[in-house]
Order: C-alpha cells, then sequence, then structure tokens
DNA sequence: CGAATCTCCTGGAGGC
DNA sequence: TGCCTCCAGGAGATTC
C-alpha cells in the first residue's frame, strides 16, 4: 500500500496530535516485521508527542525519552479516531491521547514495524538519529541531495534494470512499485534499461520526473489501491491519474498502444513500448 | 562487492 | 458454497 505520498499523507493527518500527552498505549498482536517491544505500555504514557518527521518511508514520533519509528509494510495504515472504537480484527496497535483521541496501526499483512529508539536522555536533533534501519538510506527523493549528478553518480556501476534501481532505497527512498513504473513512463525510459547505462541527461529527466510523480500524489492524498485510506478515512484519488501501473492491455493515453506488463525483481512492472526507450 | 532470490503474513480475486 | 492458485503497495536476509 503506502509507498512516500500514503506515508506522508499519514503523517501530515497526524500532526494534530503534535503537543498531547499519552494515556495509553495498547498491543494485541505483537509480532508485526519485528516484535513492538513490549515496554512501551509503561514507557510512552505521561510523554509528550513532541513532533512528527518522516524518513523514507519511516515515520518518527519524537517523545520525551526516544523516538518511536513506525512503518506501514504493505498493508498498514493509521486511522486516527476521536474515540476508542472497538478495535478490529487486524488492528494489532493503539497510542490513546489525553483527550480521547486514538492512533491506530491497522495491518492485516504484518509487514510493518513499531519500534523504539531511546534517547538516553540526549536531547538529539530527529535527523541525526542512528539507527540500523535508519544508516544506510540513500538521499529524499523531493529534497535537493536527489539530483542528476547524484543519481548518475550512484548507478555508475550497477547493472541491473533501472526500475530495480529506483526502487532500492540505497540509491532514493520512498519510491515504490507504483511510482517506479509512473516515473519511468513520464521520463520516456523502458524500465529495463542497465541502470548505468543512462545519460546524464536521462537521469536529469527521470529525476524530475520521479519528483513530479511524488508530488502529483501528494497533492491527490496519495492512492487508494485497495486498502489505503488517509488518516480521517478519505481514500486518495491518484490511482485515477495512473499512466501504467494495472493497466496491462490497456491503451497508452499519450500513444494510444497497448500497455504491457513485465516481471522484474518479482514485481509487476507496467510500460508502454511506443513511449519508453532504452 | 553486486545481483537475484527468498522470506515474513493475510486476504481478495478468479477458475473450476 | 468451497477449494485451489495466484497476486498484492516493502525490504531485510540469504545465497550465488
Amino acid at each position: 500500500m503506502p509507498e512516500l505520498p500514503e506515508v506522508e499523507t499519514t503523517r501530515r493527518g497526524l500532526l494534530t496530535l503534535v503537543g498531547k500527552l499519552v494515556k495509553s498505549v495498547t498491543i494485541r498482536h505483537p509480532t508485526l516485521r519485528w516484535p513492538i517491544p513490549q515496554h512501551l505500555p509503561q514507557t510512552l504514557p505521561d510523554q509528550t508527542l513532541r513532533g512528527l518527521t518522516r524518513r523514507a518511508k519511516y515515520i518518527l514520533c519524537e517523545f520525551d525519552t526516544g523516538v518511536l519509528l513506525v512503518h506501514l509494510g504493505m498493508s498498514g495504515r493509521i486511522q486516527l479516531l476521536d474515540d476508542n472504537y472497538p478495535p478490529e480484527k487486524h488492528d494489532h496497535f493503539d497510542i490513546e491521547f489525553n483527550g480521547g483521541q486514538v492512533l491506530r496501526l491497522r495491518d492485516p499483512r504484518r509487514f510493518g514495524a513499531v519500534l523504539w529508539i531511546e534517547n538516553n536522555g540526549l536531547d538529539i536533533d530527529v535527523k541525526a538519529i542512528h539507527h540500523p534501519l535508519l544508516n544506510s538510506l540513500g538521499p529524499e527523493p523531493l529534497e535537493a541531495g536527489f539530483n542528476a549528478e547524484y543519481l548518475h553518480k550512484a548507478l555508475n556501476n550497477k547493472t541491473l534494470a533501472i526500475k530495480n534501481a529506483i526502487m532500492d532505497s540505497h540509491v532514493v527512498v520512498g519510491v515504490g512499485n507504483i511510482y517506479a513504473s509512473e516515473s519511468l513512463f513520464r521520463a520516456g525510459i523502458h524500465p529495463q534499461t542497465s541502470a548505468n547505462k543512462l545519460s546524464i541527461r536521462r537521469c536529469e529527466k527521470l529525476v524530475a520526473e520521479i519528483k513530479c510523480t511524488l508530488q502529483d500524489a501528494l497533492l491527490a492524498g496519495g492512492s487508494s489501491l485497495r486498502d489505503f485510506f488517509g488518516t480521517d478515512g478519505n481514500p486518495g484519488y491518484f490511482q485515477q491519474e495512473y499512466f501504467v501501473y494495472g493497466r496491462t492491455g490497456a491503451s497508452c493515453k499519450v500513444c494510444t498502444k497497448l500497455i504491457k506488463c513485465i516481471r522484474l525483481g518479482q514485481r509487476s512492472t507496467f510500460y508502454c513500448e511506443q513511449c519508453q526507450k532504452r
């Protein structure tokens, strides 16, 4: 479900909680990708949510004594409830705040994660947090550090398909299966092109289209495939703007040729052979 | 080292 | 209605 636009949409929907005090924490199903720390129901109450930031597809919830790192995996979704409604089957984790609002994590496939990073009494800038999951991440796609020069250099020694390369979080974060196909279409680049064969000019085009695609999706409130909804329960609308994703056999919106689907790195990959060149 | 494959888990869709 | 197979937005771990 969630790529960068969906995670960012989720984060923004939770900003109203910043400054509030935690009342209680409930863990119903601790076995996500990694176990949810069992001490959270003791640790978090009476702490203030100091800030909410995002790095890659991780939401970082800054509390007084540490940072709660949340990842939505494939099927995760966070709801912001104004009351403590009865949980449903896959509602694994709640944070209840003073005033009654509840942050609720639902994740049927349980590929998501909730982890705790203790700050050990130090006032650490959340941007400078050290954690194995955060240490080797590439640049944020919407920031200035992700540019043609950077990408060209990062792809320099890579022979794998460009589509797989831009989905590698060491190269650039936040680009998942949907937006990889969409960005490559917009850039006119065939997904099987060897990463190190892209000229600096085409890197420039690809960088621009990744930024543009993610921005457009963000403005639409993300994409709703099956089950993405914002924290307020409203779906995103970007899927209505897909050029290629999920459109196998339909005609290209630009040239009318039929959209093709191949498997790359075990993932469905959609493209137009007329509009996208190697 | 890079690249490809495997893995975690549940649910929905489609075929029979 | 039931049973089977296939597929799904991520990404770390493992293997070659």
